[in-house]
DNA sequence: TAGGATTTGTACGTATGTATT
DNA sequence: GAATACATACGTACAAATCCT
């Protein structure tokens, strides 16, 4: 697979395209390390700006997690599960970037959104949480 | 408030940071046009990119959407609330581009995924669904 | 309807800073 | 200290969509 530049779907998109697909095909491996950025420049002949915007859209979907030496796959962070008491609502949103300081979140992950019928709310990094009903009324943590 | 391009912080968050606070404050209202791009170029002597970094940083937290003719501070969806079964287990990612398509999300808006025990899955926008927890087996919808 | 103005999108270049190896 | 690799930030140019006259 290439990348054409005169295709209608944009250089960085076409190349995090090639790159997703490579994750989810597994021949990139969760924790695995991906080339530098100059690699693709090389390989496909384009310009740095195209590959950090690709990387981008990647670490924006939170397949990737990128430190200033390199991206890596990211790993299934192991989460606890949340039991949730009958009438306790969720929904999920982005964190601002004093959230995801504050709570510890990397880039591409929301955050849950957990409201007690008592309107208490507690907030979890969705990659660290998986939320379960319960019948009764409890929110303990089972991991 | 101003921008200080010798501070530590970069100054595309530092732009970010004082859009983000003129949403929050309100100065910036759901549903407003933001200035142009150029606008931030011209008021604080930066450069497009960082200006359209700022942007991204903000699109990418869900807290406006971009169109081609400009970005607006998003608008609260109405969410239809869905009950879940005891025993069903939520958790919440950001979706990839091929399924942003599919689903006709926004950029900056989470899925929630929901696993039934029987192992079925469902994915729902995170704008646009409130995840109620009920005491009886049933997914209906509640406006 | 035509055409120009506006605004964002993409893509290239360069340079410098900073953290890690 | 040197080499590597990512982060930031400036510049330019053109394309494409939308808005307005």
């Amino acid at each position: 697979m290439t990348i054409d530049p005169n295709a209608d779907r944009p250089v960085y998109k076409q190349l995090a395209d090639l790159i997703r697909a490579r994750i989810e095909s597994g021949e990139y491996r969760p924790g695995q390390r991906l080339p530098a950025e100059n690699h693709y420049v090389a390989e496909y002949g384009i310009s740095r700006d195209s590959v950090r915007r690709a990387i981008a859209v990647l670490r924006g979907e939170g397949l990737i997690v990128t430190k200033l030496r390199g991206s890596r796959v990211r790993e299934a962070g192991d989460a606890d599960t949340i039991s949730i008491a009958p009438g306790t609502q969720v929904t999920a949103r982005m964190p601002t970037e004093p959230e995801r300081k504050q709570l510890g979140i990397a880039e591409g992950v929301p955050i849950l959104v957990i409201t007690e019928t008592h309107g208490e709310t507690r907030k979890l990094p969705a990659d660290r949480a998986i939320i379960e009903a319960s019948t009764e009324a409890s929110t303990d943590r089972a991991g």
